[in-house]
DNA sequence: TGTAGGTGCAACTATATGGTTGCACAAGGG
DNA sequence: CCCTTGTGCAACCATATAGTTGCACCTACA
């Protein structure tokens, strides 16, 4: 489960969510292209590829002379999945709670 | 949807995390007394729970002289499905383009 | 073989961010 | 009424981060 860590860090910038945005449209783009695509350079999208490339967002391969980039979804899914599993968790304990406290007040009037 | 930026950018920082955790446990808690819990200041704890409230993963309300926060699981939800459906429209659109590609290059071998 | 397109590395800048301290103010409880 | 406890505001600091520019180095290809 240490994966979601770099996963929130990564998504949590939007050029880098414009970023993987883009790469869904292309389906596979080098740092070059993607520059085109967005207003900042190309090596502020290499630095970003990188870091979403350590979150497992997406992967890198070399074609000649050009580094093709792709998404992969499974990380992304997996920090979904979490995120989910938190929220019901959040919701469980906070019943409990509620129900404990309630479970405290009612004795006070018999009547 | 606009909500999704404000919660990616809350989760991303770990102490914010272990906030959302300390807070789970209590069910409901001042600043003060979360204070105690984590290594950092109630300064720095109060910016945080700012956060979080702006991104609607937590909700305060005053009682007495003391202000009491707890979590709110509707926009982590809400964002854990957001994530998911990102996740599904990527392999879509992968599938997509792998078999557009299949089908560019068949037709090149006729037998 | 030379040149164009792509990558990689490094230095540098500016602003955002997480954190601190200090102090003033509000609210309950002896 | 005083003292404790909690909040709110502001200034301040240090580092992380997003971005830039400049240049060297491959690799394809005409």
């Amino acid at each position: 489960m240490s994966g979601v860590d770099a996963v929130l860090g990564a998504l949590a910038d939007p050029t880098r969510r414009a970023l993987l945005d883009a790469l869904a449209a292309r389906g596979q783009a080098s740092a070059s292209a993607l520059a085109a695509d967005l207003p900042v350079s190309r090596q502020a999208i290499v630095k970003h590829l990188t870091i979403l490339e350590e979150a497992e967002l997406v992967s890198s391969a070399r074609a000649g002379r050009e580094v093709r980039y792709t998404l992969r979804s499974q990380a992304l899914d997996a920090t979904a999945r979490w995120m989910a599993s938190l929220a019901g968790e959040w919701d469980r304990r906070l019943n409990a709670i509620k129900r404990a406290a309630e479970a405290e007040d009612q004795p006070r009037r018999p009547q």
